[in-house]
RNA sequence: GCCCGGAUGGCGAAAUUGGCAGACGCAGUGGACUUAAAAUCCAUCACCUUUACAGGAGUGGGGGUUCAAGUCCCCCUCCGGGCACCA
């Protein structure tokens, strides 16, 4: 009988995560205001919480979640809960961003229409979100692909046309024949498709709607300055996607006549630099004799200081003037040929640095405004159509790529700028050679007329003025931002609200008639262009401006316009008559928190910061930026490689829940590396973290009676004796800690470190608490602060624990545990002792023990007396509270 | 090529300001409990020499500053990520 009784208390006492958990679970979901935010309306109210908005990025629903997405919402869940606890009022939404090809590749490969697989993935998805316990307030939910949320994707889209954002042209546009849609430039990745590695992405001349986010090009940049709490990576990244450089725009005149005078372009092979012809002279306004425009060359330079060193032109094997001198010149075409088919496999390699660089002589020559030189205008591969004009001018004295083109192809290195250092500018030309090409701009120029002598810098504003003034130049700023193309030619995603009239041409759909709504049955096939064409109910409609028949357009959007905006909605997302109400976004915003992966670094987050400044212009909302705070976690891998089916190294998040629980798997994600780095998923792993939350879990069901037997009352510290002191020592010490992992660094790995010590010093203390030698009441402050501090680690035991502990009520919603200095004094200290800094010993002195004090017991220490007996002591450095060294000689 | 990370036991990692390197966990080894297993608990181990005591080396490599360096400075190697003929 009494055998029978203690197996069962044994089976009872056993951390069992499948008999906690599920209950727990289902509890929580039937209680939608258990993790809702308080109304935006009671701010300024007495009581009122100050808010804090989390939020980790919304996913796309693929059906299943993976542990990249536990490791992101673990993190954010545990922020979360931790505010909570703190007292904030703290938003925590989720949602779906639910268009997208792989809900059409579906529909295509199991006959489902996207429709139907996207909300079945969806509920799917909640379902693990839910049984892993995230604390999301559902009753914010959005997803993307239903009308209520698309149809502000469209109110946002007339609002941008309105304000000639929005708008359509033909250009060469980046496409993916995976995909048979268009791609914008960031989701170009080395020449190949962000979906598809393999793919290399053509580029096409289509007519296409464009958002223009190189207007706020210069907000974006100089706005990542204030990010200070963004990662420094993802602001680099985001510098460099935007590329802003500032320099001259200068116009060469061509002149046509040169070749006349001279014989064939093969022999005239423009090695030399020619003199000016009659009538040419330096700052000339070769602007206003050009008509079609190909009477001229525009380069673009940031370096106008060293003009004076150009010794030749190099076009864009694209430049329109190239076309027209291809015209007169069959072998100059043929030659031509060879340099774009360069550029285009370049494109299509995985370096396209190393491409070797080449050229032809076009036989033409153009005019240098500066000093009316006549140089020699190539055609180079290395020149880029889509950057700058098309066009550069070479200085190969001062430009690498210039400088290794004018060795290969015999043209002149002239050098127009010295080192300040250099007084004497007569160097030999070997010594010349060997530093060129010279690029610094710390420096003199020579060789250049009326600006000799002048410092860099100098020149170029000089130079510039000039040019302005002269009419054949002007200041310029280039970047390598591009316009976002967003029509994409497939059917899972919001249609674009424009109309094609023949009599009034392009007509923006009116308010009234949002949303226009995506049909259901579409014939999806890749082949064609875009499948909404195949729907004549859709495509035809009247214009509503002449009442004559009109045809919609039938591209939709890039899926990122859903997710530039979606955290705003979170704060209204039932809002019928606009996006969000203006005054609840003004509380909620900034988010405090963001979270996601740095995969999006350039994407997500460059798009959502241009659709908040444009927001911002639209007086929709007051704040510049989304995020105050960005937080990027590391990847999950497994076996030193990112977890991928063709890999094979796919853990299954409903695997680990069924085998080690929910908290298990969560608490691992967040033990096994501070969550900035990346995670190596071991599986003993998890089984030891799931046995710390056992061992928690016995500790607290052994002793939960003895205290609840406090039954709330305190302890007077000044009648504790050891343990009792020193497990509140430990406590405290433990509360303090994380406590401050959870404000600054995030490192919950030595969270859970601190925890599994602070139980493992409780355990330690086992047979003591068992004979009442510790209070109930130290007892119950104790395991209470210890299932609190654990609480936003792993809700689903400590709720189970909480209970035990005879306590009601969410323990969200109990205070954090205080620190308490007093408790954590320690009275005595270790102090190491180093002799001639080798450690000797390690001697315990009191904690307000003198300088005196400590000396005299290190001194007679038998250890120290060892290691100084017989030499002659030169220094004793002593550091308070850390160390003591002694130099001995 | 340029910019940002990183390199610490068999493994994941810790060391917040220059002050005991390896906390915490995993794995390993030995033991207790058990008919047995599971679960749990205790001990042990972290590299070299040594049975032990003890000693030595040691945070990718080389140099430097300092009483003291994983941490600061200089040079180099390797790994990860981003950018890349951007004029």
């Amino acid at each position: 009988m009494a055998s029978e009784n203690s197996t069962e208390t044994k089976r009872e006492q056993r951390y069992t995560p499948a008999e906690i958990e599920p209950g727990w679970a289902e509890t929580w979901a039937a209680q939608p205001d258990l993790y809702a935010a308080e109304p935006s309306h009671l701010e300024g109210q007495p009581n009122s919480k100050p808010k804090y908005y989390v939020l980790e990025m919304l996913p796309y629903p693929s059906g299943q979640l993976h542990m990249g997405h536990v490791r992101n919402y673990a993190i954010g869940d545990a922020l979360a809960r931790y505010m909570w606890m703190q007292g904030y009022n703290v938003l925590h939404p989720m949602g779906w961003d639910a268009f997208g090809l792989p809900a059409e590749n579906a529909a295509i490969k199991n006959n489902t229409p996207p429709r139907e697989w996207t909300l079945a993935n969806i509920a799917a998805m909640k379902r693990q979100m839910q049984r892993l316990g995230l604390s999301y307030d559902w009753q914010t939910e959005i997803t993307t692909c239903l009308p209520d949320y698309y149809r502000w994707n469209q109110w946002f889209f007339l609002r941008m046309y309105e304000q000639g954002l929005a708008y359509r042209k033909k250009s060469k546009v980046n496409w993916c024949p995976q995909c048979a849609t268009v791609l914008a430039n960031e989701q170009v990745i080395n020449g190949r498709c962000w979906r598809h590695e393999d793919t290399i992405v053509e580029q096409r001349d289509l007519e296409q709607w464009f958002l223009r986010i190189t207007k706020y090009a210069d907000a974006l940049l100089d706005g990542l300055d204030k990010l200070e709490d963004w990662p420094e990576k993802v602001r680099t990244m985001q510098a460099n996607w935007i590329g802003r450089s500032s320099g001259a725009t200068i116009a060469f005149a061509v002149d046509r006549l040169a070749h006349e005078e001279e014989g064939t372009r093969e022999e005239r092979h423009g090695k030399v630099v020619l003199p000016a012809p009659e009538g040419w002279s330096s700052g000339q306004n070769v602007a206003g004799q050009s008509e079609s425009g190909l009477n001229e060359i525009k380069v673009f330079t940031t370096r106008i200081d060293t003009i004076y060193g150009a010794t030749s032109l190099q076009l864009a094997p694209a430049h329109p003037l190239v076309t027209e001198f291809m015209k007169e010149d069959n072998g100059l075409g043929r030659e031509v040929d060879k340099l774009l088919d360069e550029q285009k496999k370049a494109r299509e390699s995985e370096d396209f640095g190393a491409i070797e660089k080449h050229g032809v002589f076009t036989g033409h020559y153009a005019v240098n405004p500066f000093n009316g030189e006549r140089v020699p205008i190539w055609v180079a591969n290395y020149v880029l159509t889509d950057y700058g004009t098309g066009a550069v001018m070479s200085v190969p004295a001062h430009d690498e790529r210039d400088f290794e083109f004018a060795k290969k192809y015999g043209l002149e290195v002239r050098v127009v700028v010295l080192p300040r250092r250099i007084g004497e500018p007569k160097e030999t030309g070997e010594q010349e050679e060997a530093v060129l090409p010279y690029i610094e701009e710390d420096s003199l120029l020579i060789n250049s007329g009326d600006y000799n002598t002048l410092g860099c810098e100098e020149a170029q504003h000089q130079m510039i003025a000039f040019a302005e003034k002269s009419g054949f130049g002007e200041s310029t700023t280039t970047y390598r931002l591009k316009d976002w193309g967003v029509s994409r030619q497939r059917y899972w995603g919001t249609p674009i609200p424009m109309l094609y009239c023949e009599k009034d041409g392009i007509v923006p759909v009116p308010d009234d008639q949002l949303p226009v709504l995506l049909p259901d049955n579409v014939d999806i096939t890749q082949q064609n262009g875009s499948p909404l064409g195949r729907v004549p109910a859709f495509v035809n409609t009247s214009c509503p401006k002449c009442g004559g028949p009109a045809r919609r357009e039938t591209d939709t959007m890039d899926t990122f316009v859903d997710s530039s905006w979606y955290f705003y909605r979170y704060t209204d997302s039932k809002n019928s008559s606009a996006p969000f109400d203006t005054n609840k976004v003004a509380y909620w915003f900034p988010i405090d928190q963001y979270i996601g992966g740095v995969e999006h670094a350039i994407l997500h987050l460059i798009y959502s910061r241009f659709w908040t400044r444009v927001m911002k212009d639209l007086k929709l909302i007051t704040n510049d930026e989304p995020a105050q705070r960005l937080f990027t976690q590391g990847m999950v891998i497994k076996d030193g490689a990112k977890m991928s089916k063709s890999k094979g190294n796919v853990v299954s998040p409903d695997d680990m829940i069924a085998r080690y629980g929910a908290d298990a798997t969560r608490a691992y994600s967040l033990f096994a590396a501070p969550p900035d780095r990346d995670l190596d998923w071991q599986e003993d792993g998890v089984a030891g973290v799931s046995r710390f939350l056992g061992k928690v879990y016995r500790l607290v069901m052994k002793h939960a009676d003895a205290a609840k037997s406090a039954d709330g009352a305190a302890f007077d510290p000044a009648t504790l004796k050891a343990p009792a002191t020193e497990l509140l020592r430990k406590l405290h010490k433990t509360i303090d800690k994380i406590t401050h992992d959870f404000s600054g660094r995030w490192h919950f790995n030595t969270s859970i470190a601190a925890i599994m010590e602070l139980v493992n010093e409780i355990n330690a203390a086992d047979a003591a608490m068992a004979d009442g030698k510790v209070p109930p009441a130290v007892i119950a402050s104790l395991l209470d602060n210890l299932v609190l501090l654990l609480a936003p680690l792993a809700p689903y035991i400590t709720a189970e624990l909480w209970q035990e502990l005879g306590h009601t009520g969410s323990i969200l919603r109990h205070p954090w545990p205080v620190y308490n200095a007093e408790l954590a004094k320690e009275d005595e200290i270790e102090i190491p002792v180093q002799v001639n800094g080798k450690l000797k010993a390690v001697v315990t002195v009191p904690t307000d023990a003198t300088r005196e004090q400590i000396e005299h017991i290190v001194l007679s220490n038998e250890k120290v007396q060892k290691a100084i007996t017989g030499k002659e002591m030169i220094k004793l450095i002593v550091v308070p509270g850390k160390l003591l060294n002694i130099l001995v000689k």
